[in-house]
DNA sequence: TATGAATGAGACTTCATTCAT
DNA sequence: AATGAATGAAGTCTCATTCAT
């Protein structure tokens, strides 16, 4: 998705030189992602970053033409894992022939997404922070993912109902709900906000929109 | 040296000078409104906004003393909309005594939200858009407005459950499933999106969280 | 040496316009003197000198063309009665045909300027404060002023030299000693120095300009 | 975000960088110096400087805060070599035990503070220009270094007084009148006035002082 | 006539980007 | 290759002056 400014770049691949310029590259993603997430992508300047990751300003544009390309290599990963989940998943259910092989695709998606979760928890954090923002300047590849997760997800949804795994319901309505759902869930947990349990939420929310919360 | 932004306006109520004040802020909400739609809180400028308005530059700081001032403006009628609809359900609650009565302060709150969303849909967008966003700079008030719109739920969630109208949940598990996913599909269907259904989409989420997804 | 600005006024001279009139330039007057001494002439805004003399802004431009021409009115009446103090000296000087005449005409300057001080103190502090800054922006009549006085300083000095009155020093450095002392007392006592004495402070002045500091 | 200002600075002392460094310092401070003369502190504009000094805009951000800063770094030196003036003619008299020891003393300190102004003219001038102005904005620090000057001529004077060196006249008296004579006449000499002599002043001002004008 | 609202030039400051060292 | 200094466009805010009410 994104590319580092490409250069000739002199020493071989994993030497010295090579391995400096990725361990620059880290130290440039890590500052960033930590200043974006206490105060948004728009308000963290190119000079806090570089302060931040200890190198010079200058240094920045070796490694990337601008704040949005920073933005692209720092959602690349996420959005590879993120392709990669559904398009697994996508293989399962074309495969599964019983109603237990299609109940464990989306297992098998759902774990995907947990597991990337619990792997980035920053990164995924600041797509939750920034995802529904206006898809305008270094904003705009976390608005790209976030459209595609929705295609994506409505796909394998589409599935489920076809399959009639699920009640009849609108694909879209039942997808933007359960993303939305897990979505706060998620952000509220990875926020370390007070009010957000820790444990067991995963089992709960799927209890809660397989059976419903009425009590009968 | 200094200057004072309030001062007492000439020209009676309601006359030709206090109707021109009340055209030049409206006319500066809208065009901010717009255009924060657009681009998101911190990229718009001041300048932006004036001549988006058709104003000259300096005429915004005898409204509003910064940007910030500008989006408090913005969202006051909308928090205390909301203060007031669950200050209602809040009293009806305490008031009833009947499950059916319970329910219905739910439904009293749902219908006195979706009648927000319905006449100041742009707003709510923009609630939406940046509520997820890092409290900072501008931001600020819609990140408190979010906080506060949790707390409030959350209570009348606790209710809903001490009363066994639900099923023995974390009330905060189902206050940000059901937050969540309410806005996923509101901001759907403001952003006009062509995924997002239109009609049936209240009746479909009650069904959807009351009696949940499985086939069965 | 400045006027307010020229335009037709209704109503007789005297009469309740005329009045109003005067009653507005002088809290004009008075508003202004308070802020430059507080400020300095060029921090002292428009808004801060009509707020201050309670009246809109746009008064201001009723009664001057701008803050150069408030600045000349503020000090018109000093430089005239310096004008005036040595003209009565110099008249005096040409008069006088002996040595007690001579010193007498001094007196009758030093007396002059010494009541111009007890009757417009802030106007003089104002003066002093300001007399020796650049001679830009609206500090030119000031400055003028201020060289007007070294002129016609000089000038009773030099009768004073002539007449040997005085050891012959040069007129300029006698003069410019004087004044410059006489200032730094004057302004040190209005500025209500907790170092500057206030009693006594002419005759010891007058007694070390006459016959030096040396013990002997 | 947030800017520091003082940061390590890159290549060795002495080496290109620091001497640029030291260049556009010095570039700055003069066409600060050039400007403020003419045409006072207040109205001089941070661009006019940075155009005097030929550079850009931002530039000036890198080496000052603000113009305050600025004019504190201009009038550091001055203020530096008269404590140390003062200091050292405090020592002497300390150590005096002689008439003539104390009054060198003094005419050490004489000489001292005139050297200073013969090396250090432009800046010496636009202290005199500043220092009785409103110690508001830009010029705190230059009326701070006022008040420093008369207190330490106080001081200085007092010892002058105990020891019989000069009639007992009140210190704070004899010191305003002549740092008010000396600063009129460095004044009128560095402002170039025609009517400034320009030899001879410091022996007549010292006679004068000493002795008085009157003529036996 | 009096009021204060509107205008727009201009001051201060920041910051992305380039470039000398 | 790395550093941080220079540039200048652009953003925030102020204020003298004009003008509608």
């Amino acid at each position: 998705m994104s590319t580092p400014r490409a250069r000739k770049r002199p020493g071989p691949a994993g030497g010295i030189r090579d391995e400096n310029r990725k361990r620059r590259i880290a130290a440039l993603l890590d500052a960033c992602l930590r200043l974006f997430l206490r105060h948004g992508l728009e308000l963290v300047t190119i000079d806090d970053i570089t302060a931040s990751a200890r190198m010079a300003k200058g240094g920045f544009y070796r490694y990337f033409d601008d704040k949005d390309a920073l933005v692209r290599a720092l959602f690349a990963p996420l959005a590879e894992r993120i392709e990669d989940a559904f398009a697994r998943c996508s293989q399962q259910l074309a495969a599964a022939r019983s109603i237990e092989a299609i109940a464990g695709s989306y297992m098998t998606l759902a774990n995907d997404l947990a597991a990337l979760v619990l792997e980035r928890p920053e990164v995924v954090r600041l797509y939750l922070q920034e995802s529904r923002g206006a898809a305008a300047g270094p904003r705009r590849p976390v608005s790209r993912l976030n459209a595609r997760i929705l295609e994506l997800s409505i796909g394998v949804t589409r599935v489920a109902i076809e399959r009639r795994l699920m009640r009849p319901f609108s694909a879209e309505i039942v997808t933007l709900a359960v993303i939305g759902a897990s979505e706060a869930l998620i952000h509220a947990h990875l926020a370390g906000d007070a009010t957000a349990p820790a444990d067991g939420v995963a089992p709960a929310l799927i209890d809660l929109f397989l059976h419903g919360v009425a009590s009968k």
